[in-house]
RNA sequence: GGGAGCUUAGCUCAGCUGGUUCAGAGCACCUGGUUUACACCCAGGGGGUCACAGGUUCGAAUCCUGUAGCUCCCA
């Protein structure tokens, strides 16, 4: 026998586990002639290049390990797909961060030296975060690892916009979009984070031409005045009616522009005058539109005010804020400044302020794409857990608005966009040559330099979207083993933030490249909160570093921690107790096993009458957990399957079969209850396995001497079997008459080492003398014995109708037993009172279902049963006294 | 401004199509324990008008309406 600390250490075993089910390609998939219901497939959420693993990850990585260890011991040919994106504006922003420490301007790179750069950054950070999912204990199939910038994956893109162009579906234009003036680069209203903030609403006049009077309108940014071009005011207002036909002089740089009128105007809001500036807000410029109205962009790329502005030029958009305001008042024009509460939009990436922008484009009209991804979702083709999602999707994809894909930076995927020289006209291909075959249809003389590509890059999304086809190529070979094998794969777990620019694209992806849903079930985890509920974040530094918790807590235990209180779609605040909860988990399941393993079998005992009991009813409570899980998975109810497994393994298996099987000290046990009870604990550590997979896999390999390849890991998930029920109805009764029975020796002060007597008050005497065994041996009764008549100086309590006695040596307090059963006398009662009404309503008796009635009627004589017999008893002690 | 969702024990949450498996679980808390597997433990225990107010029903945490508070999404 192996000597066991009595601690169990994870840091010991974990690593060595890890290396071992890769060294033998557990976690490594290859297409076979599964069918499809035996097949299961997870592509993971590719994590940021530039990420280190935050709770977030920590979660969802465990969810997708469990879902895919269960799929893998359940017989299916299960593969999990890792892979990083390439995350264009946040891992560009670091490069240049970078050079800029090493005192290199990116301006002063070239296009090629710049990505150079980036690619050495990419190889030396870019795989940090996968490392780290190994010691969680991701069985990610590491062979298959992909990167949104690999060759294959690229070349999907490059396709995919190739197709979309071709169907019309692609094409480029002058939209307003969200500008992140520090970027540099437009960005998507998902990557917009509106912030309230206290500012001011300054009231500003105009002058009516050809008139001594004035106009006032408010708003909260002064310094865009320089490019207005018009100021509007609701066509009914009858503040301004007088006004219609004239126009007025926009302050300080004199221009003069119309007023007019549109019931867009909110007449309440400020002076019901609005000055429009077409070219810097999003309404503005649609009512620029249809107005007509003369867009003046007044910014730089930078944010600083362009030569158009006339003014401040070359100051940055903040600075000309403050210093027009002494110059709309040294001209007249300012009225007055109040303070005003309005909502900025700061850049997701860089957290500058968003500047509304107008330039040009590439878009993908969604209208049309989405059309099987909205339908697919409402019939629940594709599953939505929890489901309260699904509204909030319809929403988004019936009001899809067209997405802007280019992004002004360099790295990524560069838009396969060719302009010819001195036309205004471009061709969309792969690569130069193509373009230029392209370009020779329609300019027959021009040479390959006479083309030049598109500066830009492809929004990451636009590479992400096509995840769980490009990881199998199949963008590129649609026809391949590999994507007819594993598409569509199973399900998706992420987090309900990127519900829109993620999934809701992949499904759109995956109806318009492949003709199939991506996968059947979206799972939405909950978001990691701190304790004062905030969202974890790095620029918080709230976030625990997980790789900190597991080496305190182990990975199996950060992973229980993080799955007991992760119900889909709640969030969860994060709490460092529920890792020590996981811990002290693992602790027991090492001890108990440490209790089993040391047990001497001696072949000579026969298996005692309350072991065979406890091992008759403990297969039935496994078959009925077993069952109970299922029924969880099948839900997706994941941190409920743990809960009944931990309770399963905590409270029946130690507590109370363990207690009943133990022999006494240094006894040696039978030999038929130690190999049940092994055969249970492999049972118990299979059904753990996927949840926490380092210990169980240790303890697997302690039980027995195994072969090389048998692992835990790769063992087969136990099936649930024929149980009886009322079996187990029966054995809580036990636990009743257990408990019971110690907490008299509580109060009565009777030690265990002595040994005490039964008495019960019983006519039939099937069930429960049947199961006594077991109470004799966790209570260490001397005896049980059937009696009818009352016994003298005794303790008792009731379990269902019986009644149970237990003589003592110390005279009761007859008072103190009276006042408890007329207690119960009290309740009782009155729960029989409550009982009749019921009965005796008519209307309860005409309208309830039978059984219903029928259930009141045993509840009914039952309770009649146990008065009398508490009277009796009331009755024969009162008179003793 | 428009929409969705939530409110059950100190905390985090279960409670499916109304009816003893309806008021539950885990943690936390309290009391008592060195019974050699485990104090990262064992045995007990307390604790909720199911947000509030109406309504439907023989019967409501569960269905309906309104109110309040919180959260999220969209503008």
């Amino acid at each position: 026998m192996k000597e066991i600390p009595s601690k169990y250490n994870p840091a010991l075993i974990e690593d060595k586990w890890y290396s071992y089910w890769l060294q033998n390609g557990f976690f490594h998939s290859v297409p076979d002639d599964k069918p499809r219901d035996l097949r299961y497939t997870i592509v993971i959420p590719p994590p940021n290049v530039t990420g280190v693993l935050h709770m977030g990850h920590m979660l969802n990585n465990t969810l997708q390990d469990v879902l895919i260890r269960r799929a893998r011991m359940l017989g299916k040919n299960a593969c999990w797909v890792p892979g990083t994106d390439h995350a264009s504006i946040a891992t560009e922003a670091k490069v240049v961060a970078k050079l800029k420490e090493q005192g290199i301007d990116k301006k002063s790179l070239s296009r090629d030296e710049f990505l150079k750069h980036a690619w050495e950054w990419k190889e030396k950070h870019g795989g940090i975060i996968l490392e780290q999912l190994k010691k969680l204990g991701a069985s990610c199939d590491w062979e298959r690892t992909s990167f949104t910038m690999d060759e294959k994956l690229s070349e999907s893109v490059i396709n995919v916009f190739i197709k979309l162009y071709k169907k019309g579906l692609i094409y480029r234009g002058i939209r307003m979009v969200n500008w992140d003036p520090q970027a540099k680069t437009a960005v998507s209203d998902e990557e917009v984070l509106y912030r309230e903030e206290q500012s001011n609403l300054y009231y500003v006049r105009y002058k009516i031409v050809d008139s001594e009077n004035f106009i006032t309108i408010a708003t909260t940014r002064p310094e865009t005045i320089l490019g207005d071009t018009a100021v509007c005011v609701h066509p009914e207002d009858e503040r301004y009616a007088h006004l219609k036909g004239k126009k007025v002089i926009v302050p300080l740089v004199n221009r003069i522009v119309p007023i007019i009128f549109d019931e867009y105007v909110d007449r309440e809001f400020g002076t019901g005058a609005l000055k429009i500036t077409p070219a810097h807000d999003i309404n503005d410029y649609q009512l620029g539109i249809k107005h007509l109205l003369e867009n003046i962009d007044i910014f730089n790329d930078d944010g600083t005010l362009s030569e158009k502005a006339q003014l401040f030029i070359g100051l940055d958009r903040f600075v000309a804020k403050k210093q027009i305001v002494p110059e709309l008042e040294k001209a007249g024009n300012l009225v007055k400044i109040e303070p005003y509460n309005n909502k900025i939009g700061y850049s997701e990436r860089t957290n500058s302020v968003i500047e509304p922008k107008l330039s040009l484009q590439w878009f993908v009209k969604m209208k049309e794409l989405s059309v099987p991804a909205l339908k697919n979702v409402l019939n629940n083709n594709i599953q939505i857990i929890p489901a309260k999602y699904k509204n909030t999707y319809k929403y988004w994809l019936e009001n899809v608005k067209d997405w802007c894909i280019s992004r002004q930076l360099w790295w990524g995927h560069r838009i396969p966009a060719w302009y010819i020289k001195n036309t205004n006209e471009f061709v969309i291909a792969k690569d130069l040559t193509d373009a230029l075959i392209l370009a020779n249809n329609k300019f027959p003389d021009i040479t390959e330099s006479d083309l030049k590509q598109d500066e830009d890059v492809l929004d990451t999304w636009f590479s992400s979207w096509l995840w769980p086809i490009s990881v199998f190529d199949g963008i590129n070979k649609p026809n391949n083993a590999e994507i007819k094998y594993y598409y569509p794969t199973n399900d998706l777990i992420t987090a309900p933030e990127i519900l829109f620019f993620w999934v809701a694209r992949m499904i759109i992806a995956g109806y318009e490249f492949v003709g199939d849903k991506p996968f059947s079930n979206v799972y939405l985890t909950g978001i990691v909160r701190d304790k004062q509920g905030r969202k974890m974040s790095k620029s918080l530094g709230n976030s625990p570093d997980p790789i900190e918790l597991i080496e305190k807590y182990g990975a199996d235990g950060v992973r229980v921690g993080m799955l007991l209180c992760s119900p889909a779609g709640n969030d969860l605040p994060f709490d460092e107790a529920l890792m020590e909860q996981g811990r002290n988990f693992g602790n027991k399941i090492w001890n108990a096993f440490r209790l089993v393993n040391q047990w001497q079998i001696d072949e000579n005992i026969e298996q005692p009458e309350h072991s065979k009991i406890a091992v008759e009813w403990f297969t039935s409570k496994l078959n009925k957990t077993i069952e109970n899980v299922n029924d969880d998975f099948s839900k997706y109810r994941i941190s409920e399957a743990l809960m009944e497994i931990y309770k399963l393994f905590w409270d029946e298996f130690s507590s109370w079969y363990l207690e009943i099987i133990k022999p006494a000290y240094q006894k040696p046990i039978d030999k038929k209850t130690l190999e049940y009870s092994l055969q249970f604990f492999e049972k118990l550590m299979k059904l753990l396995h996927p949840f926490i997979p380092f210990i169980t896999e240790e303890i697997w390999h302690l039980i027995k001497d195994r072969d090389e390849k048998d692992c835990i890991m790769v063992s087969d998930m136990p099936k649930t079997e024929p149980f009886k029920n009322n079996f187990l109805n029966n054995f809580e009764e036990i636990k009743e008459i257990v408990s019971n029975i110690r907490t008299i020796r509580t109060e009565k002060g009777i030690a265990v080492k002595d040994s005490i007597e039964l008495f019960f008050n019983s006519n039939n005497e099937n069930v429960e003398t049947a199961l006594m065994p077991i109470i004799s041996k966790l209570c260490n009764l001397s005896g049980v014995i059937q009696t009818s008549q009352k016994i003298e100086n005794a303790a008792s309590f009731r379990v269902n109708t019986i009644d149970y006695f237990i003589p003592i040596s110390t005279k009761i307090n007859i008072e103190d037993e009276v006042n408890k059963m007329q207690q119960e006398l009290n309740y009782l009662k009155g729960f029989l009172t409550s009982v009749n009404s019921k009965l005796s309503n008519q209307k309860f008796v005409d309208n309830a279902p039978e059984q219903v009635v029928k259930v009141e009627l045993v509840k009914k004589s039952d309770a009649e049963t146990k008065i009398k017999s508490l009277e009796n008893q009331i009755q024969v002690l009162t008179i003793k006294q």
